[in-house]
DNA sequence: ATCATGGATCAGATAAACTGATCCTTGCCG
DNA sequence: CGGCAAGGATCAGTTTATCTGATCCATGAT
């Protein structure tokens, strides 16, 4: 069997709550003849009487009384669903790759609440995936390469510039330094955030540096658990200058060759769904991290 | 929050379980064109994607996976107490009162469960109570008074006279008769099948017999009771002669009056709506009790 | 490059749903 | 006992929801 007229089955519904017709009318907001009509309806779909009808209002039959039950609550369940649904669709859902996640923006994520109580952020710590940006999961998302070709519905707002240098803890230094050259390099640990080894790779071609082999050394899932290697100890990490300010003003990481920095992706970027771009959550946020940004941008230069 | 559009909650489900319009489209007899809209109604009501669209076809998102389960068991539970209601409300509903269920109706009903097998009988047995006979919830149902005023839409058909006349039994006469004039029953201890006591009255009054007090005696609820107390020798019962046959012919009850019958309540009756009155299960109903009342009132005879 | 498939959209058509009026029944009250 | 209020029943006409059918777009397979 198909379902029932579903309209007919609220109409029911809302009358057996109601114990008559007119309760229902103003609760669905239409005429009590419309009510009528549909358990009428109803009542033919099913080849049963729901009601009896007393002078003073309706009674429900023993159909009724089974039937009724069964519907409050499934329709309960449905409006309390719909609800969750609708709340929680109203959150920003931003996605971040971890270490931007933990180390920058996380650390001002709650600045963000303050100013915007209104605005409830589901924050995904997560790469992207095979797939890229999924703009139906996610609101927003970071980008480490702004000059990518992306699809023409996402757009992105240019937030950091990503600028790398190699680091190490002093202990590490001291041990195996000094380093005046980067061919003092040849032959340390290394240490990468991901397989591909891209961190110095980049530095490496960008400065010329010959007898370093990018392929040695240690590798882990995230610039974030590199950086920890590093300050223990157990290398040479190429450390970005914005995600390891911690570190090196606390002195656990230095920089052997600080004016030697480049950039590896360009800048991290921003980036959303054309359609939702101008919703005000959206516009809320980017105005708040742009200026979060020019921030940090501005202490890094002083 | 209102419930949201209930028709689009139906398409989305569908398109859900097919994890595309075109089988959602097929299972509902709509166009997938049609489908397309009532989801996107639904996510522009609770202001969430549903789905992703991908090029072979739908997949849900988090809110979509969540919103799913919570669907399909609520309309899957609709559906089954729909056709739950559907199917019983096919049964004939009859009620008759207790004695004549017990000791008339029901030892026959087999009967016609073998010669309509497609027709489900839901009897109650009871009274009707103060309203007198329940259009709403009986089909059918049996009354003693053919001559009252019955509501314009109740409909009635004759099946049996009623005829009584006092029982006892053997002992009960051996010990306190013989009943030679019913003046003989003065001071003898009369069973009542009610409270207003007309069973004897009636038939006190048709043969003008004095003496004999009909306020006197014991009550029991229903003539079943009344039959069973007579047949242990409490007492001497107003009989009627179609429930009593069985006593008459074990010989556990005997009529010291046997040709002084009278009719109470004139015939037995069939009654029901006008409106059902030519429903197939009922005229299939009228036919069957016609002919066993005819069988009946002929062995009667004999 | 072409074709098949599935989702997206929309103008126009169709059917569901509704309104507003009227009627009926019942119970209450003066 | 008549009048009134309240609630259910019905329906012609109106409004709105829903649908169709056509078209477009994107993607993957051949």
């Amino acid at each position: 069997m198909r379902l029932p007229p579903l309209n007919s089955l609220r109409a029911f519904e809302a009358a057996a709550r109601h114990r008559g017709y007119v309760g229902a009318a103003e609760e669905l907001h239409v005429t009590r003849g419309a009510v009528s009509r549909h358990v009428k309806l109803l009542e033919d779909h099913l080849g049963v009487t729901l009601f009896k009808r007393l002078p003073k209002g309706l009674e429900l039959t023993d159909h009724g009384r089974r039937f009724l039950p069964v519907l409050t609550e499934a329709f309960a369940r449905i409006v309390s669903e719909a609800q969750r649904i609708s709340r929680s669709g109203a959150d920003l859902r931003i996605i971040c790759p971890p270490t931007f996640s933990i180390r920058w923006l996380i650390p001002k994520l709650d600045r963000f609440r303050i100013d915007h109580p209104d605005i409830h952020i589901r924050l995904t710590t997560d790469f992207y995936g095979a797939t890229g940006f999924d703009a139906s999961e996610y609101d927003l998302g970071f980008a480490m390469d702004n000059r990518r070709k992306r699809p023409a519905d996402i757009r992105s707002l240019p937030l950091l510039p990503t600028s790398v240098s190699p680091a190490c803890s002093p202990r590490f230094l001291g041990e195996y330094g000094p380093f005046d050259e980067p061919s003092d390099l040849a032959g340390k640990t290394l240490l990468h955030e991901n397989a591909g080894h891209e961190d110095w790779k980049a530095w490496l071609t960008r400065f010329n540096v010959e007898g370093v082999d990018p392929e040695s050394g240690n590798t882990f899932p995230n610039l974030d658990m590199a950086v920890k290697a590093a300050v223990m100890g157990t290398g040479i990490v190429m450390g970005d200058l914005m995600l390891c300010q911690e570190e090196l003003r606390a002195g656990t990481l230095v920089m052997p060759f600080e004016d030697m920095k480049c950039e590896t992706d360009g800048w991290l970027c921003l980036i959303g769904r054309e359609d939702r771009w101008s919703d005000p959550k959206v516009e809320a946020f980017k105005a708040w991290i742009s200026e979060e940004s020019a921030k940090d941008v501005a202490d890094l230069v002083s």
